[in-house]
DNA sequence: GAAGACAGGGATAAGCGCGA
DNA sequence: TCGCGCTTATCCCTGTCTTC
């Protein structure tokens, strides 16, 4: 159903009046696959989800409204497109926005009584998206609300990806990577004519990356249970092996228990800084751990986790810096640049997590064990 | 217009070493 | 002990960028 962009297009998809009704539009099967010659990297995902999803606002609490998924193949081909409009059973927000009002959304079938077909849309495939964190935080929050899990492991963001890729973009909004592309934006805020958008502009970004050799900035999606369960159950496990339930860290644990908490300060971390982790070795309690981009987990609840295990959470990196945790080295930002500057040991979020699970205790002074 | 996340930069505080 | 200078961490504000 894409046009390509190196042809007219007739054939370019209407985009729906807003209807209660879901559909699903098989795609046409291209005689050629253009790009079909172009040596594939076979670490390459083997299909892809573009989502892109309307909601009520950008809070927590904010509902989906409209959702459409583009399935495309491991090349970027489109396989077929589905849309729905989702009654949110509260206000609609911004409808100046999506256009979306209570009258249209009144007849919408649920959430949960799409959430079937959703997750068919989903299942097996990389979810694709254009600031993919926010797309996935909705849907995540969804199927947590349904009481279901969404079948996405992984999701990659068209932004990161133009980041990767060098793109000469003004900015990194949707339509700068449409018009970069060559790609007609026809109803913006209309999910699927954005899906429709960000497809064909993920198709030549996705070769583009295929023949550079560049990898594709993945990252892993948790289901919310996880988010929410993950802090409390090292907890749980008695977390630092010794001393670690000084006063403020229990009050700290106590206070953290559930799912979403406000912003508030972390209580100071009371085990001495030990130095810089060495590749290999477990972490210590005190270590000075930094982090820097985007993450899977929540970063909030990374840190929670990380400060329940006896680390310090630094907001920059210096000389005394532990460990930098980033999914993306090369991403020039000030703190990579100054870890690398610095020497300080950089890992990504997946390593980090695996030494969350066994944090050694802090060397304390005899008689003076870790209590302040 | 609002929300959220992130980064950068300036101001300030704290820690440390050194010398008087 | 005190003052000074340096380094580092932290806080706060601002700007940027995305989304709706």
């Amino acid at each position: 159903m894409l046009e390509d962009r190196t042809t007219a297009s007739p054939t370019a998809p209407t985009v729906p009046s807003a209807t209660p009704a879901t559909h699903a539009t098989p795609a046409p099967t291209a005689a050629t696959a253009p790009g079909s010659e172009t040596p594939w990297p076979t670490a390459y995902p083997s299909g892809y989800a573009v989502v892109d999803v309307e909601t009520t606002g950008l809070s927590r609490d904010d509902r989906i409204i409209s959702a459409a998924v583009y399935r495309l193949d491991a090349r970027g081909e489109v396989e077929d497109h589905w849309y729905t409009l989702v009654n949110p059973q509260r206000d609609p927000g911004p409808v100046w926005i999506h256009g979306l009002t209570s009258d249209k959304l009144a007849d919408a079938p649920l959430f949960a009584d799409i959430a079937e077909e959703f997750a068919t849309r989903l299942a097996d495939r990389v979810l694709v998206a254009h600031n993919a964190v926010f797309d996935w935080s909705m849907i995540a929050r969804e199927y947590a609300r349904a009481e279901r899990t969404a079948p996405v492991r992984q999701r990659l963001c068209t932004i990161a990806l133009s980041k990767e890729l060098g793109l000469p973009l003004p900015n990194h909004k949707l339509e700068s990577l449409a018009a970069h592309f060559g790609v007609v934006q026809r109803q913006a805020h209309h999910a699927l004519d954005d899906a429709r958008v960000l497809a064909e502009a993920f198709r030549p970004s996705l070769r583009a990356a295929a023949s550079d050799g560049v990898r594709l900035p993945l990252l892993e999606c948790r289901p919310l249970t996880e988010w929410s369960d993950g802090g409390a159950r090292i907890g749980r496990q008695g977390g630092p092996a010794t001393g670690s339930s000084t006063s403020s860290f229990s009050a700290y644990s106590s206070y953290q228990s559930g799912s979403w908490r406000p912003s508030r300060k972390r209580p100071a971390c009371p085990f001495p800084n030990p130095g810089r982790w060495e590749d290999g070795k477990p972490l210590k309690q005190g270590m000075r751990v930094a982090f820097s981009g985007d993450t899977s987990v929540d970063r909030e609840l990374l840190e929670d986790r990380a400060f329940e295990a006896g680390l310090h959470i630094a907001t920059s990196v210096s000389r005394l810096t532990s460990l930098l945790v980033t999914n993306d080295p090369d991403s020039g930002t000030s703190k990579t640049t100054k870890a690398r500057a610095y020497g300080t040991p950089v890992i990504d979020e997946a390593a980090f997590g695996q030494l969350l699970q066994d944090v050694a205790p802090a060397e304390t002074p005899a008689g003076t064990p870790g209590e302040r």
